[in-house]
DNA sequence: TAATGGGTGCACT
DNA sequence: AAGTGCACCCATT
């Protein structure tokens, strides 16, 4: 905990650098507003951005007495106080931030664990226009349920944020309703929309002459899922089918058949064909055995000639599975819920700009009836865990779509915010409406290799070297975040989620999976000095350098990924289920 | 006073019909804000538009017991109070309003007069593009110290506004500056950006086969001001120049050249070749003598051979003027002011919309020192008037640029909002600093003549047909509206400002200037029954419709604007002067 | 393009 | 987390 308090006060002071003034006001007038809408920054009277020229501008006629200098601004006016000539903005706000790297197929994880961190995406790659770039991310992000849309690009950046949610406009309470119009004061709350504070940044590096993309604000005011009927993913595949990109055609039917019949979706169906791809997601794969770390090696079947037959048994397998799952499955297919648990990028205080943008503040809400107190962790596992697996079909399966309610679970978790001074001494809280407790926090940076990403050539052939910092014996793990409710209420049996018969999956496979479980029965994970050492799954990343040269080659000229089949478990932890609402 | 109290019962109906919900938050926190940034729109408990069915949608979980019904929306957060799955809007609004009607020359007097109706541009070229639209009304507005950008278009509509405001954030005050960081509820300020509720609606009609073009929302937020400095403005010359109208080129490059000079702009300078141009604006000249009612026939010399000379004359006489001005205005070139009235749209009661946007409240500000006590009027003037005005370059000449106090002024019209409840006992106040006086409102309704417009073929050529409805004696009666403040203060000698040199008045010369003078020594206008039926000035609308129909022929394929030269005066309201600030 | 109101993606500046 | 001009949308009546 003393180590975890030194970077709740740091990443606390890069908390509030994301706000650009500091604001005390107590009114309680807020009480009765929507607190969806109003921003609930964190007060905090030493912050650097405090801005202390902010403008007083009020309406009424204040003694100016200081004539204008400026000669071409003569025209202030005079019932008005002066209008600031400038605006004081704040810049380079992310820079004292905490920064962690992930591979795009390790984003999953990575979005779950650093959610007040810059997430850079490391290995990217060489985008020959700006408008490349949405589209391959569009591949990573569709998986996490997050529906991206550009929010501003010029020519050496672009700013992908989510797509807006459907308008809700909500008005404030009024306090004195028949009050007379000439002598109430009104106001109308901001609007909700585009609130949420998730970002992407690509920038364009003209020193590496490649796009640098870092998720910036990883949080979000919404629920993540994944939804086919959404225009930008209509445009994505139309995008597809232009570029001639049939595998990820042949991927994303995929992902639209189990989203519409409510299966889980794996994250990692779809490679990000980054040319980076060491890790794998979870495959809604039931992990008994915790403590358990590795990782398989990397191989790339066209480029290396040791070629494994894994990867054909790994997916006859695979497929065995989903036709199981897929009976199981339908049953299921009718339950539905309107509950879920929404992921917050702080407890009581609320990451948002200084703008119209709103962040919901989750306060304590005492009407919320606690129904579902779940917890689940998914785990990326490898080719040599898939016998594991394989043996718990009937166990219940967990899929961790969303933030949930740890607090009456003695054997999870908590996943709290560590930015959130007021939830340090509650972990233990058994008061699961506690809506604080959506927040996971999970202290396992050191689980991430920290790459450096440099280019060797400055042409367009993509070829990549990574430097390997600080630790080459850390392994990748991986929690999971999927975006799926209904299994968590309806779904106790279900295992694995049916896959299109029509996707052949032994076509052009170039990425093996590899595995980066870890205990989950721990409170913190494990640290790279209690590494299993299971060298047969550990990731190499001088390994995978081989690969990532050598498959970035046409990665320039035209949408082209990798048809590969990702494994996964989920671990059960002995989630208390709470079918209230679902049994009516 | 009865009529217009009944008058002012209607345009409060309309008023209220602007707004989307009732905000009856007394909260005095708001007084700690910057009013200008708080939209506080009128408490009407009976307003047709009141939102009843705005969803309340707070932060706090509430005991939600209905099922979602809906099976492709099974994912609302727990812990978030159900979202509304429909944004309650509002249609139709303003279908209620009253309108007015105005020909592009006699705006700015309908801009002053219909501050809360909506007033139809009729005579309107046959736009063969939409994008023709914006540098036609840019031609008109710009003369008003108005910036007009397009807030949204489709192929059937394109919506106007006034261009964003520098940005001006601000931040409320904080109640209790040394509270905790996690005691304290903050909030950002709403950004006054885009708050400025002014709309310019083009909307096609497929029956006429024509644009029709509604100002929806006559008031500002902000100071009025030609900025010759403003992109839109470099754009608009762009436009000009590929289109080679070097008429309104000049015409503009003297209105930069006064705008620089902080000389009074004319705001009809420039005509706005809408195909009826019988009116003429102000043109700074001083007319002593009141009750002058009248105006010239609208001729064409293009198109009528009746050319008359009078033309070269007003040119002549109106170059010497100006020549005078110029070394009259140059001493006064380097005396600058900080003050400058605010145009609002209602006194107690701000028009605005019901987004993000806010509309500045001109209440009571006691610590404004009254300075400036000023009334001024601007009244178009024919050829025939010119003569009187000569004889006035002696006399102190007001711009009527913006609002201004005139209750001190016994002989001056309190243009008071007629909006304001408050203000209609507090005509004869000598309370200079209420702002409330800002706002002018002369009931001079009848004074307008309304046109309906008809097209007489559906080709481009723009024939324009009008009828004349309701009244044929009634004259066209203007006040202007400028927006340069520095000739109250420093120009008390000002009379004619000086026109460029370079620019060539005797080339093309198409409208003539028609005069609509009043009184201004009244405190109502004159109504038609006091018509002074000077019939050798009275505008014939039946003479224009020659004019228009023959006048539009090359409207549609690019732009040319007419070259006339435009003359008016100004009324002397023997106004007392303030001149504290100005001998500092 | 029935008329009228609004959301929002996103590139320009 | 640039702000905003503008257009492609959609919703309601
Ligand atoms: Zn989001
Ligand atoms: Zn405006």
């Amino acid at each position: 905990m003393n180590g975890s308090n030194i970077q709740l006060e740091q990443d606390f002071q890069d908390f509030k650098s994301l706000f650009k003034q500091e604001n005390t006001n107590n009114d309680n007038r807020f009480d009765l507003l929507d607190l969806n809408s109003i921003m609930t920054p964190p007060i905090s009277p030493s912050t650097k951005n405090s801005n202390n020229n902010s403008n007083n501008n009020s309406n009424s006629n204040s003694v100016n007495g200081n004539k204008e200098a400026n000669v071409n601004d003569n025209t202030t006016a005079k019932n008005i106080v002066q209008l600031p000539k400038k605006k004081k903005k704040t810049y380079n706000t992310n820079k004292n931030k905490p920064k962690s790297y992930s591979t795009p197929n390790n984003l999953s994880s990575a979005l779950l664990k650093d959610q007040n961190k810059l997430i850079h995406l490391d290995p990217v790659p060489n985008f020959n226009d700006k408008s490349e770039i949405k589209p391959w991310l569009q591949k990573i992000f569709f998986l996490q349920g997050i529906d991206i849309v550009i929010e501003r690009s010029d020519s050496g950046k672009v700013i992908f944020k989510c797509k807006s949610q459907t308008p809700k406009r909500r008005y404030a309470k009024s306090l004195n309703h028949n009050a007379t119009a000439a002598t109430t004061t009104t106001a109308t709350t901001p609007l909700s929309s585009s609130s949420c504070p998730f970002r992407i940044r690509a920038t364009f590096s003209l020193k590496l002459k490649k796009w640098n993309i870092v998720v910036v604000n990883n949080s979000h005011s919404h629920e993540l899922k994944f939804n086919p009927n959404s225009d930008e993913y209509k445009k994505f595949k139309d995008y597809l089918k232009t570029t001639n990109d049939v595998e990820t055609l042949k991927r994303f039917e995929e992902l639209e058949y189990r989203s519409k019949l409510n299966l889980p979706i794996n994250p990692s169906i779809i490679p990000c064909d980054c040319g980076l791809t060491s890790e794998v997601q979870s495959f809604n794969i039931i992990l008994p055995t915790s403590k358990i770390c590795g990782a398989t090696k990397v191989q790339k079947i066209n480029h290396n000639n040791n070629s494994n037959n894994s990867n054909s048994n790994l997916i006859d397998s695979i497929k065995n599975k989903n036709k199981k799952l897929k009976n199981f499955n339908k049953q299921n297919l009718l339950k539905k819920t309107t509950n879920q648990n929404l992921l917050l990028s702080s407890s009581n205080t609320s990451v948002g700009t200084s703008g119209n943008s709103t962040l919901t503040s989750t306060s304590t809400s005492p009407a919320s009836p606690p129904s579902y107190k779940d917890s689940s962790l998914s785990l990326s596992l490898g080719s040599n865990f898939l016998d594991i697996s394989n043996d718990l079909f009937s166990q219940p399966i967990l899929t961790p779509d969303f933030m949930q309610d740890l607090t009456n679970n003695t054997n999870t978790i908590n996943y709290q915010n560590a930015f959130d001074p007021q939830m340090n001494n509650k972990q233990n809280s058994t008061n699961s409406t506690d809506v604080k407790t959506d927040l996971f926090e999970i202290d396992f940076t050191d689980i991430f290799n920290k790459t450096n990403m440099t280019s060797t050539n400055n042409n367009n052939r993509g070829d990549f070297k990574y430097i390997k910092s600080n630790n080459q014996n850390k392994n990748d793990n991986i929690i999971n975040y999927l975006n799926d409710p209904n299994l968590i209420e309806n779904s106790s049996a279900l295992l694995f989620s049916p896959l299109p018969d029509e996707i052949d999956y032994t076509s052009n496979n170039l990425f093996l999976p590899s595995v980066t479980p870890f205990s989950s029965d721990t409170k913190r994970i494990p640290s790279p000095n209690n590494n299993n050492n299971n060298s047969t799954t550990t990731t190499n990343l001088a390994d995978t350098n081989i690969f990532v040269g050598s498959s970035t080659d046409d990665l320039n000229n035209q949408w082209h990924f990798d048809s590969n089949l990702n494994l996964a478990s989920i671990d059960n932890e002995q989630t208390e289920y709470d079918f209230t609402d679902f049994l009516k």
